[in-house]
DNA sequence: GTATGTTCCAAACCGTTGTTTAAAACTACG
DNA sequence: CGTAGTTTTAAACAACGGTTTGGAACATAC
């Protein structure tokens, strides 16, 4: 069995392009020839396109998910219910790949435009194999959150978890446009774990204030 | 001079199927059938699908600016320095076309899916096309926000204005999909009104709460 | 070394894409 | 009516898309 990089190296492209471009605007021919393989390697490999689309969710959301199951573990050895900012931290901590050996920020921001386009562009397939595959960590994480925020109704809860979606995927995903912006406005430079940061005291805020919900 | 309303109808068209799968994955062989016009009239109308696209996005920006000019010239007749909640009331009523003789969610979602597309697709071409007719509008909207957030310092301000942006975006974009959802779980009806209900004690809390800034 | 199974490659296939063309149909005006 | 200008039409064009093919190259096992 011979086992070259083909596979690694296709599936390295292919993240690459898509979180670039987009699915349907990334050819196989462009991502064949930036790998350095051949157009059929593709179709030898994945079986065909959407497969390959498949592939790449997979290397990055199988290990995310592994590895926020241990961060969740462990939370929960010290309470059965852990609280709101903890949880968010934890899902921060393993989305944006902190206690990886470097931290890759590049990286970090492709799987947050991965994400957003596996909502914005109209690909069913990809939405029904992530549901498929890892719709129960979703769910066991979703469950946690909504049990440290007992104060709000499930469908309160429910819109706001889609708040706090947007504005991750949102901000991460074109976050070297915003920080180009902030440069030339306020010569300021920063990091996507500052964005992180930034981003947990505000999500947890919207989650634990309750009091506005009566104001409508 | 002959006015048919091919014109409109490609508009029409062409709305309708870009919000719902994004430009590349809409052909104009697919529009001018829906359009019911001759293939060519794309091209002869608007030059091409570049075009074509931006059309589509003026139909709806310049209306949209002009009324949500005209609010907050009224606005600022009652105070220099409106409220953060007023003006947020007052950019989502005109977003969510209130005021129209019927509100028309699935126009305000279509409307929603495509400014998420404009971020999220790479058409660098749209992201010009609108920074240069639509940037002033949208600097002094931006510019009054601030101005009732002055406990905020610049760049948290400018980062919570990219948390509300991916919020509404992603949330009201993705309408339908939730929507869904909420029917399923909770058996609850819901209407892209209420969702901008919603959302606007969150954002407000986001942007005057600065407390949690100095937390890290 | 021969046989076997896997991987790679160049080429072709076939459908679809945006765009162009040139003639036909239509509208308005004198 | 006749002409000038605008709009519509069917057809073709050229480029690009994902996929398939059949043989070459390779590694492994006997």
């Amino acid at each position: 069995m011979a086992q070259s990089d083909t596979v690694e190296r296709i599936l390295d492209a292919a993240e690459a392009l898509f979180a670039e471009r987009g699915f349907a605007e990334t050819s196989l021919r462009t991502i064949t020839s930036m790998a350095g393989v051949n157009l059929a390697a593709v179709n030898y490999h994945f079986g065909s396109k959407k497969e390959l689309i498949q592939a790449v969710f997979a290397r990055f959301l199988t290990p995310l998910c592994r590895e926020l199951d241990d961060t969740l573990n462990q939370l929960m050895t010290e309470s059965e219910t852990p609280e709101t900012a903890s949880l968010l931290k934890a899902l921060f901590k393993t989305a944006t790949l902190q206690g990886r050996d470097s931290v890759d920020g590049e990286r970090v921001q492709r799987f947050m435009r991965l994400l957003g386009l596996a909502y914005t562009q109209s690909q069913g397939h990809l939405r029904r194999y992530i549901v498929a595959n890892y719709g129960d960590h979703y769910q066991r994480y979703t469950s946690l959150l909504q049990l440290s925020t007992p104060a709000l109704d499930p469908l309160s809860f429910y819109w706001r978890l889609y708040f706090m979606l947007g504005a991750t995927v949102f901000t991460l995903s074109s976050f070297d446009s915003i920080a180009a912006i902030l440069k030339a406005d306020f010569d300021e430079d920063t990091s996507i774990n500052a964005a992180a940061d930034l981003l947990v005291p505000a999500l947890t805020g919207m989650f634990e204030n309750a009091s506005n919900l009566l104001d409508h």
